[in-house]
DNA sequence: CCTTCTTGACAATGCCATTGTCATGGTTTA
DNA sequence: TAAACCATGACAATGGCATTGTCAAGAAGG
């Protein structure tokens, strides 16, 4: 009999699953979005052997912090990639801040991403 | 006779000295960029009694960093209230990390802007 | 075989940043 | 007092970016 590790390997947030149109469904966007993405240097998904994208859980969620700075505070894509390139630099995940302790201000409207948190600090989370 | 007190004052980077024409000319700006960045509230210079702006060193600077966020690096100004927003939450002076140790990468554009380094952390800089 | 993937190109949409101007009225200064 | 500058608010033109969408030719996979 198979240990848990099967299912541990299974759920590994870094494992590469997704196809890009399934990802695009996951997030709601168009698979072209993803491409663009990806040529921007903003996520970065394994590739099989055979060169199709696989987009893992944090890649996922990478995806989910572009569209939440996008859509939800008006950040266009360059700013995402200080933001990201800031993330790497200073070894911890700066954006969490605008979400913890502090709700004050007006914005009514910010809500941190559905599962908020990307992947690692590199574009390279995926793998 | 006067100590070097007056001198030391006068050159305080937080005095507002600047009126808005003699700032813009200094960031080479128009005068509209200026006020629209206040209402955005990325800057916010000190008044007269009499409701003129004057903006200081730290307000200059300030707008330096905008400047050079959005024309080099292409940072919207959303991207740049994010920026200073995590700047001032985290206390310290993230955008200056991108210029320190490492100039590596291959952006040959990428330069820190002029007199770098903002003021405070918040908007108020300039008082 | 049929679907989905790859890259590259081209385009339409709508929003944003910046500059510019106009009008009305207050402030400063020569 | 008159000229020059400031304030606020409005309206507009410009160029650029983000996103979606499609088309084409070829590879991959079930």
């Amino acid at each position: 009999m198979n240990g848990r590790g099967d299912e541990r390997r299974a759920r590994d947030p870094s494992r590469p699953v997704y196809v890009i149109s399934v990802a695009a469904e996951l997030v709601r966007v168009h698979p072209r979005t993803l491409r663009i993405y990806e040529v921007e240097g903003l996520v970065c998904p394994a590739r099989t052997p055979t060169n199709i994208r696989l987009y893992s859980e944090n890649d996922i969620r990478r995806v989910l912090w572009i569209r939440h700075l996008t859509q939800n505070l008006g950040v266009n894509l360059a700013g995402v990639r200080i933001l990201f390139e800031l993330e790497e630099r200073l070894g911890m995940r700066i954006l969490e801040t605008l979400y913890q302790n502090r709700n004050k201000d007006n914005e009514t409207e910010a809500e941190a991403p559905e599962a908020a948190e990307a992947g690692e600090g590199s574009a390279r989370a995926g793998r």
